[in-house]
DNA sequence: CCTAGACCCTGTACGC
DNA sequence: TGCGTACAGGGTCTAG
């Protein structure tokens, strides 16, 4: 589901929701995810306040009260994390479920489980934290920063975009609108792109900023924490459109695949 | 080092 | 209707 848009709403929906909440009762029914929930982790969560939920990359950062640290969850593919009013119906995959003092609950449910909902430990913190690269929005992603990077990378431009060491918060929708925007192939050695560096710097937050003003992309059945769609899918310029006609020169919208996964782009426009 | 590919898991869409 | 296949927004690990 989730790349970096959709992780900053969902944590925009849940900060205004259910921060300064405080958990009564814990239910986790499933622990088997990226990484094993381990067990007692109810027990630990009962009479937590959460203080805050901030976000590094695609993970949520929650804050607890009272010694009880932080939470890490990851949303994978297909995870969701929203908040139930009273009386809402289950649904299926609901793996965690935090009821809070008002009778409301925030639900963690993830039917392919490539997500995770672990207690920050040190070496969880060094495992998937550390080796992050800069967020998008920060002064260190600049121009020269991309530039040198890309110019030691031989691999596809699409690829590179989407590894989390260089920038975070790139997915497989936004590499290929920025690619889009940026009148470059997907397929282009990253060391050819160095010219455009600048551009891309500037294209990412762009297009990353949009999507996260248009509360996210929606596609099948992701939902913001209210349980709302986005809508920045209705300005995908390629994404998911192959065989439709290029929205600047009418040319047909090609599809291929680079890392196992879907790189739509226009023969035309993008050289 | 670097790369491509498999893999984790379930749901859905589509062709037969 | 049912079955088989391919694919889905992510990240990690392995083999070459």
């Amino acid at each position: 589901m989730p790349e970096l848009p959709e992780v900053e709403t969902v944590r925009r929906g849940l900060c205004s929701l259910v921060e300064g909440a405080q958990i009564v009762d814990a239910r986790i029914t499933c622990r088997k995810f990226r990484i094993l929930i381990p067990e007692g982790l109810e027990q630990s969560l009962k009479g937590r306040r959460i203080l805050s939920i901030g976000r590094r990359a695609k993970y949520l950062l929650l804050e607890l009260d009272g010694g009880g640290g932080r939470l890490v969850v990851h949303l994978g593919m297909s995870g969701k994390f929203f908040v139930r009013n009273v009386g809402q119906q289950q649904g299926k995959h609901e793996h965690v479920t935090l009821r809070l003092a008002d009778g409301r609950e925030i639900i963690f449910q993830d039917a392919r489980r490539f997500g995770l909902f672990l207690p920050l430990t040190e070496e969880h913190a060094a495992s998937l934290l550390e080796h992050l690269g800069p967020e998008p929005f920060a002064e260190d992603f600049s121009a020269d920063y991309l530039a040198q990077s890309l110019a030691r990378k031989g691999q596809a431009i699409k690829i590179v975009l989407m590894d989390q060491e260089l920038v975070v918060g790139v997915g497989n929708i936004y590499a290929s609108e920025v690619l889009f925007r940026t009148s470059i192939n997907p397929a282009t050695p990253a060391r050819d792109c160095v010219h455009k560096a600048a551009e891309l710097v500037c294209v990412i937050r762009e297009v990353l900023q949009e999507a996260i003003e248009a509360g996210g992309s929606t596609l099948r059945d992701y939902a913001n924490a209210s349980g709302d769609s986005g809508y920045f899918q209705h300005n995908f310029k390629v994404y998911g459109r192959a065989g439709e006609s290029c929205v600047v020169c009418a040319s047909k919208i090609e599809s291929i695949r680079q890392g196992g996964r879907s790189s739509f782009f226009c023969p035309a426009c993008q050289k």
